[in-house]
DNA sequence: TCCTTTTTTCAGCTTTGTTTCAGGTTCAAG
DNA sequence: CTTGAACCTGAAACAAAGCTGAAAAAAGGA
C-alpha cells in the first residue's frame, strides 16, 4: 500500500514515515507544495497526508488541483489544533478525514485504516447509506426520493460523522467533540438542536435517540 | 459497574464523569489524593481513573498506597502529553494502562474497556452467558429466540453485573452498591423493583431469587 | 458597513426512565 | 394451618433527558 506523506517540518515529517512504515506502509514524503502536487498526480498512492500548516499554505492549493485533476487519492488532512476554518476548507476542497495536531501515532493509524476500510465498499466519490446519498464536496445530500437538500455547515458535519458511522452509537460528547474544535466545555444543547434540524430535513426516522447514551444513525434492529 | 475518577480539573473532571455516565459506569468523582485514596480502599471499585497531574503530585502516591494495600482495582493513569517519566513511573507503581492528555472520549473508553475484558480473561466483544448475549456498546440483550430487547441505564447495569457474576449469590445491598454511584443509604425496593423490569424482558427464569440472602443468575444446580 | 445566513441560547414542552407506593403473593417457621 | 417477613409488581408520582420554535448572537458576503 503505497501513501504519500507531506509534512514540511522535518522531524515530525522523518518521524511520521518511521511509523508509518512500521505499520506496513510504503511511504513517499516530500515537503513542499510542489513535489506534493507532482507526486500526487504522477504516482498510484492509495492515501495522503496532507498537512495544510505548510509554510506558503500551499496545501490547500495541492489538494484542490488534485481534485480538479481528478486525483482520487484518500486525503487526511493534519491542522492545527484550533483552526477549524482550515479543517472545513480542506474538507470542502476534497479531503476525506481530517486530524488536529498535536496527536498520536495510533490517531493518525485508526483514521488511515478507517478510511482504506470505508473505501473498499465505496466506488464513488459520495457517501451512500441508507438510502441517503452525501455530496461531500456541494455539501447536500440526496433522500431516497430524489430530493436533493442543502445543508449548512454543522449539518453537514454532523450527519457525515453519522454516515461513516453507521449503527453505532454516538454520545453527544462525542458528536460535538468531532464536529467542533477541541476540548469544548459545552454546557449547552447545540447539538439536539441540529440533530432536530438535520431530521426535519431528512426525516426523522434516520437518526435514532438512545436516552442516556447517544444518537444512532440507520439501526436495523429494535 | 462502579469507577472511580480521580481528576483535579472541574470542567474535565465533570465532562469525563458525563461521558462515562453515558457509557453505563456508576461514576465516583474526587479531586484530590486524599479522597482518592480513602475511596479506593473503601469502596468496590471496579477501575479508577487517575490524573496524575494533581496539583500536589500526590497521585502516584495514591496509587502506590492502594497497591501497598493490596487494592486491586484496575488503573488507568492520565498523564501529561510529553512526561514520559511519569508514564514509566507510574506503570512501575503499578497502573494497568496509561493515556496522554489531550485525548478523545472515545479512546479512554476504549482502553476501559480493553482493560476490563482482559483482566475478564475475555477476547470477544459480548458478553455471552446461559443463552444471552449482551452487547456493551449497545446496551441491549439478545435472547436465544433471538429476540433483541433494549435495556435502560439501569437494568443494563444490573444485567451485566448479574452476567459477569454468574452462579454467584448477590445480595441486595452489593446490587445497590454497584448499581448507584456514592454512599446511598437506601431504604427502598428499587432493587426488586428492577429485577421485575429485567424479569419481564428476558424471561423469568435467569434470575433466581434466594429469600434472605439475595439473587443468582443462571444457577446451573439446586 | 449593512444585510443575510448560520449558529447558539433559551424556555417551555414532551417523552421516557426511575422511584415510590400499595396491595398482593410466596415461603418457611412454628 | 397460621403468621409475618421477604419479595413481586402494576400504577402513580417524580425526575431527568431530549425536542423544538423563536430570539439573540455571531459569522459571512456584498
Amino acid at each position: 500500500m503505497r501513501l504519500l506523506l507531506v509534512e514540511d517540518e522535518p522531524r515530525l515529517g522523518s518521524r511520521l514515515k518511521q511509523e508509518l512504515k512500521q505499520a506496513g506502509f510504503a511511504v513517499d514524503l516530500v515537503n513542499n507544495g510542489i513535489d506534493a502536487e507532482f507526486q500526487g498526480v504522477e504516482e498510484p498512492y492509495e492515501l495522503a497526508i496532507l498537512d495544510l500548516g505548510l509554510p506558503d499554505r500551499s496545501g490547500i492549493e495541492v489538494l484542490k488541483n488534485w481534485r480538479k485533476q481528478d486525483v482520487k487519492l484518500l486525503v487526511i488532512i493534519l491542522t492545527a489544533r484550533d483552526s477549524w476554518s482550515d479543517r472545513v476548507e480542506g474538507l470542502k476542497a476534497g479531503a476525506d478525514d481530517y486530524l488536529g495536531k498535536p496527536f498520536h501515532t495510533e490517531e493518525l493509524l485508526a483514521r488511515i485504516d478507517a478510511l482504506l476500510r470505508r473505501s473498499q465498499d465505496r466506488v464513488e466519490q459520495h457517501i451512500k447509506v441508507a438510502g441517503l446519498t452525501l455530496d461531500e464536496e456541494r455539501q447536500h445530500v440526496t433522500l431516497p426520493s430524489g430530493l436533493t437538500v442543502q445543508l449548512s455547515g454543522v449539518e453537514f458535519r454532523l450527519l457525515r460523522y453519522f454516515m461513516t458511522r453507521p449503527s453505532k452509537i454516538l454520545s453527544q460528547s462525542q458528536l460535538a467533540e468531532h464536529i467542533y474544535e477541541g476540548d469544548l466545555e459545552h454546557e449547552s444543547n447545540v447539538v439536539e438542536v441540529h440533530i432536530s434540524r438535520l431530521r426535519q430535513k431528512i426525516g426523522k426516522d434516520y437518526i435514532k435517540t438512545r436516552r442516556g447514551q447517544g444518537y444512532i444513525f440507520n439501526e436495523s434492529s429494535a
